[in-house]
DNA sequence: TTATAAGTTTACGTTTACGTAAAGGTAATT
DNA sequence: AATTACCTTTACGTAAACGTAAACTTATAA
């Protein structure tokens, strides 16, 4: 259970280049501490990481996936309108993401459709060779 | 059941603009008819855009989705070997919008525990106040 | 002690997916 | 006849998300 890991460790952990990581953290979304001059990640970053390359997979832009990370972030202080108000952000979000699950769930419904025809006309073809 | 459709009807039914569909078109995704110079465009060219426009939020490249609307095209040539490799073809995109499904269902789980420890948190508060 | 490996910053380059004029054609109103 | 609406092509511009090269530091190995 090593606590810190250094860039090079996180770019294979997660096939990334060194530059994604640095692009990540000039963009706000990373922050790990210094060891003179070199990074050194925390389990934290490593979460995050995943959670950035999770969004990116499912479309998402840096900006949105910044947008998240906050509700994450934000959860800590713990003030009864601040609270509220993350509440509100956190079902959008849902709700953007159930939107995208409409979609995939019509992609792939398509793609069974199209692949049924495919397999129905093979057995045709097939059929009439024998 | 207009049959063809003009690049503005369509612009205003996908809230898109012309230029995204102009560029669709050079990218090869689309082919309206022309009438003169003017661009008129079927009901084939209405579901592509509609399955371009599910890619795009799915977070699939223009590249990416080609390749699916391919599926559909390469569909007819009715030709055994054909047939067997567009099957394979269209498993692996299958599998990619599976890995996606899972990817989502990670997130939404993480939504739904964030959510679910900001509700609790907030009670907490509100028995303390009252 | 001198490579070698791993890290750093700086900065320009590249791909994708369009945005945004500019300059013009055509057809129906006014 | 001239305005308006809608369309066209051409072409340069742009934001996002990195790639890539150059030049340099630091620590470990030979």
């Amino acid at each position: 259970m090593s606590e810190v890991y250094t860039i090079s460790q996180l770019t294979e952990a997660f096939d990334v280049t060194p530059r994604t990581l640095r692009f990540y953290e000039d963009s706000g979304l990373l922050n790990p501490r210094r060891e003179g001059t070199r990074r050194l990640y925390s389990p934290r970053d490593r979460t995050r990481i995943k959670l950035i390359l999770r969004g990116k997979r499912l479309g998402f832009s840096l900006n949105e996936i910044r947008e998240i990370l906050n509700l994450y972030d934000e959860q800590g202080q713990g003030e009864t309108r601040q609270l509220e108000v993350l509440l509100g952000r956190i079902g959008e979000k849902q709700q953007q993401l159930f939107e995208k699950k409409r979609d995939l769930e019509a992609a792939l419904d398509d793609l069974s459709s199209l692949r049924s025809g495919c397999e129905e006309r093979l057995l045709q073809l097939r059929g009439k060779q024998e």
